[in-house]
DNA sequence: ATTATTCATCGTATTATTGCAATGAATAAT
DNA sequence: ATTATTCATTGCAATAATACGATGAATAAT
C-alpha cells in the first residue's frame, strides 16, 4: 500500500498552490484581465463587466487583494483597484519557474 | 446596487481557471514538480514521496490527468506518469499570456 | 491456485468555496 | 436632515474539494 512519509509540503509549494488558487475562478481572471487591460486604476465598475451580483465580486476582490495580486486604493466615495506589483511579480517568477522548464528529454514525449 | 449583465465568462477564462485549479493545491505542485525534476517518466513511487496516503495522491493524479497536464502510461505492473507535452504547453502560453502584461504604466505602480 | 504488488475507484466524513440577499459604513448630493 | 451612491461584510444555502479506509482489478511471483 505504500508508506505514507511523515514529510509536509514545502513553503514553496504553498504558496504557489495558494497563488493558482487566487487564479482558478473565471470571475477573478476576468478581473485580472480586466485591470490588465485599463492600464490604470479601474474604480469600481467591475460589477457592471462581471455577470455577478456586488456582493459576489466584492468577494473574489477580497480574495484578490488578501493574496496580495491586487490592490485596492480608497479614493472616496469609490475604491480604485489595480494590479500590485510586488506580488505580481513573485506570481510571474513562481509559475515561470514551473512552466520554463524543459521537458523534451522525457521518455515519452 | 449595479445592473447584472447577462453575460457569461469566455471560454479562455473557464480554461485558464480550470488550469489554476489542477496547481492550486501543494500535492499536486509537488507532483508535477517531481515529474519535471525527474527528466523521465516517474514510476508511481509518488506515494513515498508525499505526506498522503496512496489513495489520495491516486485522486490528484486524477486530477492532473483529467485536466491533461500528465498523462500515464500503463506498464504492468506499474503505470508510468509524465507532463505531457500539449496541454503543457498550451497552459505555459495561457498564463504567459497573463503574466507578460506590462503593469508599468499602472497609475498607482 | 494462492499471495503479493500496484494502482484505481467507491463510500463517506470533513472542510472550503461560491453565490446572493440583506445589512452596514462612509461619503456625496439634495 | 434625508436620500443616494459605493463598496464591504454578514449570514445562510448549495455545491465542490479534500482525505482516507476499504475494496476492486489486473498482473507477477511463488
Amino acid at each position: 500500500m505504500g508508506v505514507t512519509k511523515a514529510l509536509v509540503f514545502t513553503e514553496e509549494q504553498y504558496r504557489i498552490a495558494e497563488l493558482a488558487k487566487a487564479l482558478a475562478h473565471p470571475a477573478r481572471i476576468a478581473i485580472i484581465q480586466h485591470l490588465l487591460k485599463e492600464k490604470s486604476c479601474v474604480c469600481g465598475d467591475l460589477v457592471e463587466v462581471l455577470p455577478l451580483a456586488q456582493a459576489t465580486v466584492s468577494q473574489h476582490l477580497k480574495e484578490l487583494k488578501q493574496i496580495g495580486l491586487i490592490k485596492g486604493e480608497i479614493n472616496p466615495p469609490r475604491v480604485c483597484y489595480c494590479i500590485n506589483e510586488p506580488v505580481w511579480e513573485e506570481a510571474k517568477s513562481a509559475f515561470g519557474a514551473i512552466f520554463q522548464n524543459d521537458i523534451s528529454g522525457n521518455c515519452c514525449n
